[in-house]
DNA sequence: GGAGTGATACTCGGATATCTGGTGTCCGAGTTTTCGCGG
DNA sequence: CCGCGAAAACTCGGACACCAGATATCCGAGTATCACTCC
Protein backbone atom coordinates (compact mmCIF):
# COMPACT_ATOMS: atom_id res chain seq x y z
CA UNK A 1 0.00 0.00 0.00
CA UNK A 2 1.88 3.15 -0.86
CA UNK A 3 -0.03 6.79 -1.41
CA UNK A 4 0.78 8.82 -4.64
CA UNK A 5 3.74 11.88 -4.17
CA UNK A 6 0.54 13.94 -5.18
CA UNK A 7 -1.37 13.90 -2.34
CA UNK A 8 1.78 15.29 -0.04
CA UNK A 9 2.10 17.83 -2.60
CA UNK A 10 -1.39 18.69 -2.91
CA UNK A 11 -2.38 18.49 0.43
CA UNK A 12 0.76 21.52 1.08
CA UNK A 13 -0.75 23.38 -1.60
CA UNK A 14 -3.94 23.24 -0.34
CA UNK A 15 -3.13 24.42 3.08
CA UNK A 16 -0.96 27.43 1.34
CA UNK A 17 -4.22 28.46 -0.31
CA UNK A 18 -6.11 28.44 2.72
CA UNK A 19 -3.69 30.88 4.01
CA UNK A 20 -4.42 33.45 1.38
CA UNK A 21 -6.92 36.12 1.48
CA UNK A 22 -10.56 35.45 0.08
CA UNK A 23 -10.56 36.96 -3.94
CA UNK A 24 -6.81 36.07 -4.48
CA UNK A 25 -5.06 33.01 -6.19
CA UNK A 26 -1.86 31.97 -6.62
CA UNK A 27 -0.23 30.42 -9.77
CA UNK A 28 0.54 27.07 -10.39
CA UNK A 29 4.28 28.23 -10.79
CA UNK A 30 4.04 29.91 -7.46
CA UNK A 31 3.14 27.00 -5.44
CA UNK A 32 5.90 24.83 -6.95
CA UNK A 33 8.72 27.42 -6.50
CA UNK A 34 7.14 28.09 -2.94
CA UNK A 35 7.45 24.35 -2.17
CA UNK A 36 10.90 23.49 -4.25
CA UNK A 37 8.77 21.10 -6.36
CA UNK A 38 8.33 20.07 -9.99
CA UNK A 39 5.76 23.09 -11.69
CA UNK A 40 4.82 20.80 -14.44
CA UNK A 41 4.31 17.53 -12.62
CA UNK A 42 2.79 20.13 -9.44
CA UNK A 43 -0.03 21.07 -12.25
CA UNK A 44 -1.03 17.66 -12.83
CA UNK A 45 -2.01 17.02 -9.57
CA UNK A 46 -3.90 21.06 -9.23
CA UNK A 47 -6.15 19.96 -12.21
CA UNK A 48 -7.52 16.71 -10.94
CA UNK A 49 -8.15 18.90 -7.72
CA UNK A 50 -10.06 21.27 -9.55
CA UNK A 51 -12.40 18.24 -11.20
CA UNK A 52 -12.82 16.81 -8.02
CA UNK A 53 -14.57 20.56 -6.96
CA UNK A 54 -11.65 21.45 -3.93
CA UNK A 55 -10.05 24.07 -6.04
CA UNK A 56 -10.58 26.49 -8.37
CA UNK A 57 -8.53 27.66 -11.19
CA UNK A 58 -8.80 31.04 -13.47
CA UNK A 59 -6.99 30.87 -16.39
CA UNK A 60 -5.58 33.51 -18.29
CA UNK A 61 -2.55 36.37 -17.29
CA UNK A 62 -2.81 36.60 -13.50
CA UNK A 63 -4.54 34.18 -13.10
CA UNK A 64 -4.06 30.81 -10.66
CA UNK A 65 -5.87 28.60 -8.42
CA UNK A 66 -7.84 29.55 -5.16
CA UNK A 67 -10.10 27.19 -2.58
CA UNK A 68 -13.38 26.47 -4.03
CA UNK A 69 -15.10 26.66 -0.75
CA UNK A 70 -14.42 27.25 3.18
CA UNK A 71 -10.95 25.95 4.27
CA UNK A 72 -13.61 24.21 7.18
CA UNK A 73 -15.11 22.33 4.49
CA UNK A 74 -11.98 20.94 2.87
CA UNK A 75 -10.46 17.85 4.79
CA UNK A 76 -7.62 15.40 4.17
CA UNK A 77 -9.99 12.77 3.43
CA UNK A 78 -11.34 14.51 0.46
CA UNK A 79 -7.76 15.35 -1.33
CA UNK A 80 -6.40 11.61 -0.58
CA UNK A 81 -9.94 10.32 -2.68
CA UNK A 82 -9.45 12.85 -5.34
CA UNK A 83 -6.04 12.66 -5.44
CA UNK A 84 -6.03 8.89 -5.37
CA UNK A 85 -9.25 7.50 -6.25
CA UNK A 86 -12.31 6.77 -4.15
CA UNK A 87 -12.11 3.28 -4.80
CA UNK A 88 -11.22 1.05 -1.45
CA UNK A 89 -7.31 -0.22 -0.75
CA UNK A 90 -8.77 -3.68 -0.56
CA UNK A 91 -10.24 -5.26 -3.48
CA UNK A 92 -12.23 -8.81 -2.35
CA UNK A 93 -12.44 -10.55 -5.67
CA UNK A 94 -14.68 -13.27 -3.83
CA UNK A 95 -12.33 -16.09 -4.30
CA UNK A 96 -14.52 -17.85 -1.07
CA UNK A 97 -16.60 -18.73 -4.20
CA UNK A 98 -14.79 -20.40 -6.52
CA UNK A 99 -13.03 -23.97 -6.15
CA UNK A 100 -13.71 -27.19 -5.20
CA UNK A 101 -16.02 -26.60 -2.13
CA UNK A 102 -17.39 -23.59 -3.41
CA UNK A 103 -21.29 -23.41 -2.58
CA UNK A 104 -24.18 -21.76 -4.96
CA UNK A 105 -23.68 -18.39 -5.20
CA UNK A 106 -26.90 -17.50 -2.80
CA UNK A 107 -24.95 -19.16 0.13
CA UNK A 108 -23.32 -16.10 -0.04
CA UNK A 109 -25.20 -13.29 0.61
CA UNK A 110 -23.43 -12.25 4.21
CA UNK A 111 -20.35 -10.61 3.02
CA UNK A 112 -16.87 -12.05 3.15
CA UNK A 113 -14.96 -11.52 7.02
CA UNK A 114 -11.45 -10.81 5.50
CA UNK A 115 -13.50 -8.15 2.93
CA UNK A 116 -15.61 -6.98 6.48
CA UNK A 117 -12.19 -6.79 8.22
CA UNK A 118 -10.20 -4.72 5.94
CA UNK A 119 -13.33 -2.40 5.31
CA UNK A 120 -13.52 -1.80 9.08
CA UNK A 121 -10.15 -0.85 9.05
CA UNK A 122 -10.52 1.93 6.16
CA UNK A 123 -13.68 3.15 7.42
CA UNK A 124 -11.29 4.12 10.61
CA UNK A 125 -8.17 5.40 8.93
CA UNK A 126 -10.87 7.58 6.25
CA UNK A 127 -12.29 8.51 9.70
CA UNK A 128 -9.23 10.26 10.87
CA UNK A 129 -8.15 11.91 7.66
CA UNK A 130 -11.93 13.25 7.48
CA UNK A 131 -11.40 14.92 10.88
CA UNK A 132 -8.27 16.73 9.87
CA UNK A 133 -9.53 20.34 8.01
CA UNK A 134 -6.87 22.63 6.29
CA UNK A 135 -8.90 25.59 8.61
CA UNK A 136 -7.79 22.68 11.38
CA UNK A 137 -3.84 22.51 10.23
CA UNK A 138 -3.72 26.36 9.68
CA UNK A 139 -4.46 26.83 12.94
CA UNK A 140 -2.06 24.29 14.32
CA UNK A 141 0.72 25.51 12.21
CA UNK A 142 0.68 28.76 13.19
CA UNK A 143 0.55 27.40 16.86
CA UNK A 144 3.67 24.55 16.22
CA UNK A 145 5.66 26.83 14.61
CA UNK A 146 4.90 30.54 14.13
CA UNK A 147 8.43 31.50 12.50
CA UNK A 148 7.83 29.79 10.00
CA UNK A 149 4.54 31.11 8.96
CA UNK A 150 6.13 34.69 9.42
CA UNK A 151 8.41 33.90 7.00
CA UNK A 152 5.97 32.79 4.60
CA UNK A 153 2.94 35.60 4.73
CA UNK A 154 5.62 38.22 3.56
CA UNK A 155 6.49 35.58 0.28
CA UNK A 156 3.02 34.95 -0.33
CA UNK A 157 1.73 38.49 -0.03
CA UNK A 158 4.58 39.38 -2.70
CA UNK A 159 2.84 36.72 -4.91
CA UNK A 160 -0.70 36.19 -4.50
CA UNK A 161 -2.88 38.14 -7.04
CA UNK A 162 -6.15 39.66 -6.96
CA UNK A 163 -9.18 38.48 -9.15
CA UNK A 164 -11.64 40.53 -10.73
CA UNK A 165 -14.80 39.79 -8.96
CA UNK A 166 -17.52 37.92 -11.44
CA UNK B 1 -3.80 3.71 -2.45
CA UNK B 2 -4.00 -0.23 -3.78
CA UNK B 3 -3.51 -3.48 -1.63
CA UNK B 4 -1.56 -6.22 -3.33
CA UNK B 5 -3.69 -9.00 -4.54
CA UNK B 6 -1.83 -11.11 -3.16
CA UNK B 7 -2.90 -9.89 0.47
CA UNK B 8 -6.10 -11.21 -0.37
CA UNK B 9 -4.92 -14.67 -1.20
CA UNK B 10 -2.68 -15.01 1.57
CA UNK B 11 -5.35 -13.96 3.96
CA UNK B 12 -7.59 -16.69 2.76
CA UNK B 13 -5.52 -19.10 2.64
CA UNK B 14 -3.72 -18.43 6.42
CA UNK B 15 -7.06 -19.09 7.49
CA UNK B 16 -7.69 -22.04 5.74
CA UNK B 17 -4.53 -23.39 7.49
CA UNK B 18 -5.89 -21.82 10.84
CA UNK B 19 -8.68 -24.76 10.25
CA UNK B 20 -6.14 -28.02 9.30
CA UNK B 21 -5.47 -30.19 12.69
CA UNK B 22 -1.76 -29.00 14.13
CA UNK B 23 1.18 -31.19 12.69
CA UNK B 24 -0.27 -31.62 9.39
CA UNK B 25 0.13 -29.49 5.98
CA UNK B 26 -1.41 -28.02 3.17
CA UNK B 27 0.56 -27.92 -0.14
CA UNK B 28 1.01 -25.00 -2.46
CA UNK B 29 -0.62 -26.49 -5.11
CA UNK B 30 -4.04 -27.50 -3.00
CA UNK B 31 -4.22 -24.51 -1.30
CA UNK B 32 -4.21 -22.61 -5.11
CA UNK B 33 -7.21 -25.46 -5.97
CA UNK B 34 -9.31 -24.37 -3.14
CA UNK B 35 -9.44 -20.86 -3.82
CA UNK B 36 -9.66 -21.90 -7.88
CA UNK B 37 -6.33 -19.41 -8.25
CA UNK B 38 -2.88 -19.40 -9.98
CA UNK B 39 -0.56 -22.02 -8.10
CA UNK B 40 2.31 -20.53 -9.50
CA UNK B 41 1.91 -16.85 -7.93
CA UNK B 42 0.14 -18.11 -4.47
CA UNK B 43 3.46 -19.54 -4.10
CA UNK B 44 5.36 -16.45 -4.69
CA UNK B 45 3.39 -15.16 -1.71
CA UNK B 46 3.34 -18.34 0.28
CA UNK B 47 6.86 -18.03 0.62
CA UNK B 48 6.90 -14.23 1.83
CA UNK B 49 5.12 -15.61 4.95
CA UNK B 50 7.51 -18.15 5.34
CA UNK B 51 9.94 -15.80 5.35
CA UNK B 52 8.15 -13.80 7.70
CA UNK B 53 7.34 -16.23 9.85
CA UNK B 54 4.12 -15.97 9.69
CA UNK B 55 3.97 -20.01 8.18
CA UNK B 56 6.31 -22.69 7.98
CA UNK B 57 6.92 -25.41 4.75
CA UNK B 58 7.87 -28.46 4.38
CA UNK B 59 9.78 -29.72 1.21
CA UNK B 60 9.69 -33.00 -0.59
CA UNK B 61 7.18 -35.25 -1.19
CA UNK B 62 3.95 -35.24 1.28
CA UNK B 63 5.40 -31.67 1.98
CA UNK B 64 3.30 -28.36 2.35
CA UNK B 65 2.66 -25.58 4.35
CA UNK B 66 1.56 -24.79 7.86
CA UNK B 67 1.21 -22.02 10.10
CA UNK B 68 4.70 -21.13 12.20
CA UNK B 69 2.77 -20.22 15.24
CA UNK B 70 -1.07 -20.27 16.84
CA UNK B 71 -3.77 -19.29 15.28
CA UNK B 72 -4.67 -16.48 18.08
CA UNK B 73 -0.63 -15.37 17.56
CA UNK B 74 -1.36 -14.04 14.06
CA UNK B 75 -3.32 -11.12 12.89
CA UNK B 76 -4.48 -9.48 9.40
CA UNK B 77 -1.84 -6.80 10.13
CA UNK B 78 0.80 -9.89 10.23
CA UNK B 79 -0.26 -10.99 6.66
CA UNK B 80 -0.69 -7.14 5.01
CA UNK B 81 2.73 -5.73 6.53
CA UNK B 82 4.41 -9.42 4.83
CA UNK B 83 2.65 -9.01 1.63
CA UNK B 84 2.88 -5.35 0.89
CA UNK B 85 5.69 -4.07 3.60
CA UNK B 86 6.29 -2.55 6.56
CA UNK B 87 6.73 1.08 5.74
CA UNK B 88 3.89 3.44 5.73
CA UNK B 89 1.70 3.96 2.98
CA UNK B 90 2.25 8.30 3.27
CA UNK B 91 5.89 8.93 2.75
CA UNK B 92 6.94 12.60 3.80
CA UNK B 93 9.46 13.92 1.88
CA UNK B 94 9.72 17.61 4.26
CA UNK B 95 9.09 19.79 1.57
CA UNK B 96 7.89 22.24 3.88
CA UNK B 97 12.29 22.52 4.30
CA UNK B 98 12.63 23.87 0.87
CA UNK B 99 11.91 27.20 -1.32
CA UNK B 100 12.17 30.43 -1.14
CA UNK B 101 10.60 31.16 2.99
CA UNK B 102 12.32 27.65 4.25
CA UNK B 103 14.48 28.25 7.60
CA UNK B 104 17.23 26.41 9.16
CA UNK B 105 16.51 23.14 9.53
CA UNK B 106 16.99 23.24 12.90
CA UNK B 107 13.50 25.06 13.04
CA UNK B 108 11.30 21.74 12.15
CA UNK B 109 12.32 19.91 15.15
CA UNK B 110 8.87 18.98 15.64
CA UNK B 111 6.83 16.83 12.98
CA UNK B 112 4.75 17.93 9.74
CA UNK B 113 1.54 18.43 10.77
CA UNK B 114 0.47 16.87 7.63
CA UNK B 115 2.26 13.96 7.96
CA UNK B 116 1.41 13.21 11.65
CA UNK B 117 -2.53 13.18 10.60
CA UNK B 118 -1.18 10.64 7.69
CA UNK B 119 0.82 8.57 10.82
CA UNK B 120 -2.55 8.75 12.56
CA UNK B 121 -5.08 7.68 10.00
CA UNK B 122 -2.46 4.66 9.84
CA UNK B 123 -2.34 3.93 12.64
CA UNK B 124 -6.00 3.72 13.35
CA UNK B 125 -6.34 1.52 9.88
CA UNK B 126 -3.25 -0.98 11.98
CA UNK B 127 -5.28 -0.86 15.04
CA UNK B 128 -8.18 -2.45 13.55
CA UNK B 129 -6.05 -4.90 11.38
CA UNK B 130 -3.99 -5.66 14.57
CA UNK B 131 -7.54 -6.87 16.45
CA UNK B 132 -8.36 -9.42 14.01
CA UNK B 133 -6.89 -12.87 14.58
CA UNK B 134 -6.63 -16.15 12.31
CA UNK B 135 -8.47 -17.39 15.42
CA UNK B 136 -11.58 -14.66 15.20
CA UNK B 137 -11.83 -15.12 11.37
CA UNK B 138 -12.37 -18.96 11.85
CA UNK B 139 -14.56 -18.65 14.78
CA UNK B 140 -17.01 -15.86 12.98
CA UNK B 141 -16.74 -18.05 9.43
CA UNK B 142 -18.24 -20.93 11.35
CA UNK B 143 -20.94 -18.90 13.13
CA UNK B 144 -21.91 -17.03 9.76
CA UNK B 145 -21.81 -19.53 7.06
CA UNK B 146 -21.27 -23.12 8.68
CA UNK B 147 -22.65 -24.75 5.41
CA UNK B 148 -19.32 -23.54 3.64
CA UNK B 149 -17.53 -24.71 6.68
CA UNK B 150 -19.14 -28.30 6.29
CA UNK B 151 -18.34 -28.75 2.36
CA UNK B 152 -14.89 -27.47 2.97
CA UNK B 153 -14.06 -30.01 5.89
CA UNK B 154 -14.51 -33.01 4.36
CA UNK B 155 -12.46 -31.55 0.86
CA UNK B 156 -9.52 -30.20 3.36
CA UNK B 157 -9.53 -33.58 4.91
CA UNK B 158 -8.93 -35.77 2.01
CA UNK B 159 -5.91 -33.56 1.20
CA UNK B 160 -4.62 -32.82 4.38
CA UNK B 161 -0.99 -34.64 4.54
CA UNK B 162 0.64 -35.59 8.01
CA UNK B 163 3.55 -34.75 8.66
CA UNK B 164 6.46 -36.67 10.35
CA UNK B 165 7.54 -35.01 13.69
CA UNK B 166 11.41 -33.86 13.93
C1' DG C 1 -8.07 62.44 -24.82
C1' DG C 2 -10.89 58.30 -25.08
C1' DA C 3 -12.68 54.21 -27.02
C1' DG C 4 -12.17 50.37 -29.88
C1' DT C 5 -9.38 46.63 -31.68
C1' DG C 6 -5.91 43.62 -32.66
C1' DA C 7 -1.80 41.41 -31.10
C1' DT C 8 0.54 39.55 -27.21
C1' DA C 9 1.85 37.30 -23.22
C1' DC C 10 0.61 34.48 -19.66
C1' DT C 11 -2.08 30.84 -17.47
C1' DC C 12 -4.32 26.44 -17.14
C1' DG C 13 -5.55 22.00 -19.61
C1' DG C 14 -4.84 17.76 -21.61
C1' DA C 15 -2.03 14.64 -24.42
C1' DT C 16 2.36 12.32 -24.55
C1' DA C 17 7.06 9.53 -23.01
C1' DT C 18 9.51 7.09 -19.16
C1' DC C 19 10.06 4.10 -15.17
C1' DT C 20 9.17 1.68 -11.02
C1' DG C 21 6.62 -1.94 -8.76
C1' DG C 22 3.00 -5.39 -8.95
C1' DT C 23 1.61 -9.46 -11.81
C1' DG C 24 2.45 -13.83 -13.72
C1' DT C 25 5.32 -17.80 -14.98
C1' DC C 26 9.05 -20.97 -15.28
C1' DC C 27 12.94 -23.96 -14.10
C1' DG C 28 16.25 -25.56 -10.49
C1' DA C 29 17.57 -27.27 -5.39
C1' DG C 30 16.41 -30.37 -1.89
C1' DT C 31 14.13 -34.13 0.32
C1' DT C 32 11.21 -38.16 0.80
C1' DT C 33 9.44 -41.98 -1.15
C1' DT C 34 9.69 -46.08 -3.66
C1' DC C 35 11.25 -49.65 -6.44
C1' DG C 36 14.71 -53.03 -7.37
C1' DC C 37 18.36 -55.99 -5.93
C1' DG C 38 21.07 -58.78 -3.10
C1' DG C 39 21.69 -61.39 1.04
C1' DC D 1 11.52 -62.57 3.73
C1' DC D 2 14.32 -58.46 5.07
C1' DG D 3 17.69 -54.75 4.53
C1' DC D 4 20.18 -51.68 1.63
C1' DG D 5 20.82 -48.41 -2.06
C1' DA D 6 20.04 -45.75 -5.94
C1' DA D 7 16.82 -43.60 -8.84
C1' DA D 8 12.73 -41.05 -9.30
C1' DA D 9 9.05 -38.08 -8.20
C1' DC D 10 7.27 -34.43 -5.78
C1' DT D 11 7.63 -30.12 -3.22
C1' DC D 12 9.27 -25.54 -2.22
C1' DG D 13 12.57 -21.74 -3.57
C1' DG D 14 14.24 -18.17 -6.23
C1' DA D 15 15.25 -16.17 -10.81
C1' DC D 16 13.19 -14.41 -15.05
C1' DA D 17 9.51 -11.78 -18.52
C1' DC D 18 5.42 -8.81 -18.71
C1' DC D 19 2.16 -5.12 -17.79
C1' DA D 20 -0.39 -1.41 -15.41
C1' DG D 21 -0.12 2.69 -12.94
C1' DA D 22 2.61 6.41 -11.08
C1' DT D 23 6.10 9.75 -12.50
C1' DA D 24 7.66 13.45 -15.29
C1' DT D 25 7.32 16.61 -19.16
C1' DC D 26 5.79 19.23 -23.09
C1' DC D 27 2.89 21.78 -26.28
C1' DG D 28 -1.73 23.68 -27.31
C1' DA D 29 -6.45 26.21 -25.94
C1' DG D 30 -8.24 30.12 -23.82
C1' DT D 31 -8.33 34.66 -21.71
C1' DA D 32 -6.99 39.17 -19.63
C1' DT D 33 -3.79 42.59 -20.60
C1' DC D 34 -1.62 46.05 -23.23
C1' DA D 35 -0.27 48.85 -26.97
C1' DC D 36 -1.60 51.00 -30.99
C1' DT D 37 -4.72 53.30 -33.98
C1' DC D 38 -8.54 55.95 -35.13
C1' DC D 39 -12.19 59.11 -33.99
Amino acid sequence: MKLSQGVEWSAHSAVVLAGVPPGTVLSGADLAEFHGISESYLLKHLQVLVRAGILASVPGPRGGFRLARSPDGVTLLDIVRAIDGPEPAFRCTEIRMRGPAALAPSAYRLPCLIHAAMGRAEVAWRAQLASVTLTSLAVALAGSNPSAVEKAVPWLQEHVRETRQP
